[in-house]
RNA sequence: GGCAGCGUAGCUCAGUGGUAGAGCAGGGGAAUCAUAAUCCCUUGGUCGGGGGUUCAAAUCCCUCCGCUGCUACCA
């Protein structure tokens, strides 16, 4: 039986503040399995960090008149701070410019080269006297040879679709600077042969039945078409330089060309999955126990270590592909207490788009961390984005649907059913859980009901399905609703106050379930539940035995508050959200 | 261009061979503890178009249309 389970959620890029598209893809499911996780009593360890490298981080460094490092110092912290914010629970935030990450990228590029894993070939790149820098295809901008597009990029033109080489442009000029001043270079690079693993990926693949289908069907498509060599280095000057000097012969006992790899870095993608084990690195050293991380990762202890990576769909070829070539490589040949742990579970999101257009932190479309946090509480996006998570398709926000949903679901059916329980019993029972009565066929018929949508909303989440999770714990909070409605507490108490004292004894604790069930989509709130019958916030622990022995915790006697307030979005508010943030007419 | 995904009720989406589903919105009713919040019932769809396979197709095959993404140096 697995005990320990590692989470990571794709690691956001560093250049500024994130959006809901991000935030629902990879980071807050990964926070709800965790959080659920920790629930069940399982040991749990939930990774992620900024990804720090690139081109776009060294060209917004530039922007804003910063070294790169004091940019991704900044950022690294104003993401940590707002992830915090929406309650995202990770045991560690790293970096992946850290010094721990730098030592295993350049120890698992020797050991790959070393196992002949790693290639050195010659290409050719655009430099840009002017920028002075070598510019990445989508830098390089100029005339579509196609359709006479002016602003084509040099990997794809925009307007044709057409894929370009940048040397087909006409006219070509830096994006970066507008600058003319460009030229063909040769460059030595570092190659990763992911050829040479397309069976072992392929078998490694069909073992992975509990993946969803667009993780897959993506995975395969990869595959099917044949995989390429990558290149794994880049001419940059921010990143993880290339250790050749360090690297021993390969198998064919030649050395890598040192001089030829000079002032490269390796790349962002072959650097930044390596940065998930980096961070529980970094993890170990912070809470001094500098050897702790490898028992997640590395040799025998692994066996009970149950690995679920969180992303977008947009990184499933990297974590299909790059990263598991990384580690297969990096084993061949290894006894097994030397062998670097693969990924069980991968879950790919699709789109949240907006309006039906994409979320587009360049054009600024859309609604971001911060300006979400400034207008709503962390648990309204939270249950809107869990609750129509993109999991099996693209699916579309509008400020119309965002408030009908999170004023249905959390004001109307949760918060209401707390509210109307508490005022019930404060207005007729003195604020206390009140006394007398007894459990019947009505209370028996109640749990049966609520111990099968217990076990299918557990097993959701276990599968890491958690649309379909809020679906069901909604439907939980409505027999809540249902419960007051049939047994009317409020016509019982002018015949029988005991029977109507046991309805809402019962009703107070289902207000505890459904905090506990509640916690792992909507933290904050189910904090404010149990803070309302005067339980600890934090004593959600998973129900382990029968539901009924649940609905009675709270005996009579028990202080309670005297209601529960949950606040609604009012049409007007949505209407001016709308105007700002461009929604209808975007 | 190639590849992949998607197209199901007014909206957001489930449903992969066996009588078309959920939530919201709309309609009706009950109730009056509750922020008019709740609960019950209900209207609504030739499942993008066309063709085919099958006793049976939203589901499998072909084709066309539309949207989105990827196409390996953005990350």
């Amino acid at each position: 039986m697995t005990q320990r389970i590692l989470i990571t959620s794709a690691l956001p890029y560093i250049n500024g503040i994130k959006h809901l598209g991000n935030l629902t893809g990879s980071m807050l499911p990964a926070d709800v399995y965790a959080r659920y996780q920790r629930q069940r009593g399982r040991e749990v360890l939930f990774i992620c960090a900024t990804d720090e490298h690139g081109t776009p981080a060294e060209l917004a460094a530039l922007e804003a008149g910063q070294s790169i490092e004091e940019y991704c110092a900044e950022w690294n912290l104003k993401q940590k701070e707002l992830g915090e914010r929406f309650g995202l629970s990770w045991d560690f935030w790293g970096r992946s410019s850290s010094a721990q990450n730098k030592a295993l990228t350049q120890h698992f590029a020797k050991v790959l080269w070393e196992k002949g894993f790693l290639d050195i070939r010659s290409t050719r790149q655009v430099y840009s006297r002017a920028d002075k820098r070598f510019l990445p295809d989508r830098y390089v901008e100029g005339t579509c040879p196609h359709c006479g597009y002016e602003r084509a990029r040099g990997d794809q033109c925009e307007n044709c679709t057409r894929v370009l080489d940048p040397a087909d442009l006409i006219n070509p000029r830096s994006a970066v600077s507008g600058s003319t001043d460009i030229e063909l270079r040769d460059s030595k690079h570092v190659f990763l042969l992911q050829s040479q693993f397309s069976d072992e990926l392929r078998a490694w693949i069909g073992t992975k039945a509990e993946w969803s289908g667009v993780v897959t069907s993506i995975a395969l498509k990869w595959l099917d078409e044949g995989l390429q060599d990558r290149g794994i280095t880049r001419d940059l000057k921010w990143g993880v330089p290339v250790n050749a000097q360090d690297w021993g012969p390969n198998p064919k006992g030649e050395k890598p060309d040192v001089e030829g790899l000079k002032d490269k870095v390796f790349y962002v993608w072959f650097d930044a999955p390596i940065e998930y084990i980096g961070a529980t690195r970094e993890w170990a050293d912070a809470i001094g126990k500098p050897n702790e991380w490898e028992r997640w990762w590395r040799g025998s202890a692994v066996k009970d270590v149950r690995y679920a990576e969180f992303m977008g769909k947009d990184n499933v070829p990297f974590h299909t592909v790059g990263f598991p070539v990384t580690l297969l490589g990096a084993n061949k040949g290894e006894p097994i207490d030397q062998q670097w742990k693969l990924v069980d579970v991968i879950k790919g999101t699709n789109w949240l788009n907006y309006y039906g257009g994409k979320f587009s932190t360049s054009q600024k479309r859309g609604v971001f961390m911060d300006s979400a946090l400034e207008i709503l509480p962390a648990d309204f996006w939270r249950w809107y984005l869990v609750a129509n998570s993109p999991e099996s398709a693209d699916t579309s926000f509008t400020w119309q649907h965002f408030s009908e949903t999170v004023n249905k679901d959390l004001a109307d059916v949760l918060g209401n059913f707390a509210n109307r329980t508490l005022k019930f019993a404060a207005a007729k029972f003195g604020g206390v859980v009140p006394s007398g009565g007894t459990a019947g066929v009505k209370e028996a018929s109640l749990t049966t009901e609520l111990e099968r949508r217990f076990g299918i909303y557990s097993a959701f989440l276990e599968e890491t399905h958690f649309r379909k999770a809020a679906a069901e714990l909604r439907a939980i909070w409505t027999l809540g609703n249902e419960y007051l409605a049939k047994e009317a507490p409020w016509t019982e108490i002018r015949t029988d106050k005991g029977r109507a004292a046991l309805i809402i004894r019962t009703a107070v604790n289902l207000i505890r379930l459904f905090a506990i069930l509640s916690a792992p989509i909507i933290p904050f709130t189910a904090e404010a539940l149990m803070r309302s019958v005067k339980l600890d916030p934090k004593a959600v622990s998973w129900p382990k035995g029968r539901i009924a022995d649940e609905l009675i915790v709270i005996a009579a006697g028990a202080p309670i508050e005297d209601q529960f307030a949950f606040t609604k979005i009012l049409p007007e508010q949505m209407a001016a959200w709308e105007e700002r943030f461009g929604g209808a007419t975007a």
